[in-house]
RNA sequence: GCCGAGGUAGCUCAGUCGGUAGAGCAGGGGACUGAAAAUCCCCGUGUCGGCAGUUCAAUUCUGUCCCUCGGCA
């Protein structure tokens, strides 16, 4: 066994279905070392299943931080989980461990490893106003505005994208600083960990068969009976946890809207979408050591050898 | 066999009063600084069922054949 450095942390990303989690408890059997999850969707307690977080049998084998822990009302983004993230890292660091970085949530990613401006929370009644004044004027109209207290990140953002233009309102409510204020201020372009990242690359085509197995698997294990027990506990569509591929569709056929056919073709799909999502993400992430799944036999040498530098 | 209604993009269909066509869905590509499994953006050549006729020009009109779906036998 090979002792970590202290500040070193191995990241294990690319898209669903690819492999990362069995590959990094293989990793650990010849590393001292913990996983810490990189995923926004396998953080909830109420969808073991669907959301494929690590079997028992896995989690038997090193600790795992980060996953199941949240119910799925509460919502969790991504500064919240560089915070979660980065005292467990430090934590396990200390105690001389690796910690392995595993999921596929680029954007949770990105943050832990480079930073993110330190903006602080945005207080809930600006958020709901905002939220409201989107709902009532649309995109377009707070796109307008925004190009007035922020030009730059209005040019940068289309005027339908709600998500991120709401945010750019917000910040700026909240601070009386525009997003790109901040980002120019705090930029987040030098890693703050000595980091090794290996990608697990396939192609759509190959992926397509195995997310359709694993779909077929997860129906098989009860991802139905879960999403009805999570429903029993929250019922609200519009929960945070309510959102992950697949929560929805299964929810479609416990409210009788859809048939199992159809909730399994449109899982599919979206994981399929998704998977091009992360794959797009990943691909301009720099530094990334691509394998194939099931071609990955040189890692851990590679793991090693970084070790003992 | 007769009478209707159809055959146009992978699917469902629109349209062209004759000048070789466009929506939705599917599919493909991309963006990404606290909702990210989210939120958005971009991408449409297809023997217009086959053959023949009329015409400068036919996917469009005419004839005929083939196929599908109704109804009657």
């Amino acid at each position: 066994m090979v002792c970590a450095q202290s500040s070193a942390i191995l990241c294990l990303v690319g898209p669903t279905g690819t492999g990362k989690s069995s590959l990094a408890v293989q990793i650990v059997q010849k590393v001292e070392a913990e996983i810490v999850n990189c995923d926004s969707r396998q953080v909830y307690a109420d969808f073991p299943c669907i959301t494929a977080q690590p079997s028992d049998e896995h989690r038997a084998r090193c600790p795992h931080h980060l996953y199941g822990f949240l119910p799925p009302d509460q919502a969790i983004d991504a500064g919240r989980f560089v915070s979660l993230a980065q005292e467990i890292i430090l934590d396990v660091q200390t105690r001389g461990k690796l910690p392995i970085l595993v999921g596929g949530t680029g954007l949770y990613f990105r943050a832990l490893v480079y930073g993110l401006a330190p903006i602080p929370d945005i207080p809930p009644q600006i958020h709901e106003r905002i939220q409201t004044q989107c709902r009532e004027q649309g995109p377009e109209g707070l796109h307008r505005r925004l190009q007035e207290v922020d030009p730059e990140t209005a040019a940068r953002l289309h005027p339908r994208d709600r998500q991120r233009i709401t945010r750019a309102l917000e910040v700026h409510a909240a601070t009386h600083r525009p997003l790109s204020w901040w980002i120019r201020m705090y930029p987040c372009d030098q890693p703050r960990y000595n980091t090794l990242s290996f990608g697990l690359w396939s192609d759509l085509d190959s992926l397509t068969p195995i997310l359709k197995e694993r779909i077929e698997r997860m129906w098989a294990k009860g991802a139905l009976q879960e999403a009805a027990r999570a429903w029993q506990r929250c019922p609200d569509e519009s929960a945070p946890g309510w959102s992950g591929i697949g929560c929805w569709e299964l929810l479609q056929v416990l409210l009788g809207r859809w048939t199992a056919t159809q909730a399994q073709q449109e899982w599919l799909k979206n994981t399929r979408a998704y998977a091009k999502r992360q794959l797009t993400w990943f691909k301009k992430e720099p530094g990334i050591i691509w394998f194939k799944p099931g071609q990955t036999a040189s890692m851990t040498d590679t793991v090693q050898s970084w070790l003992e530098q």
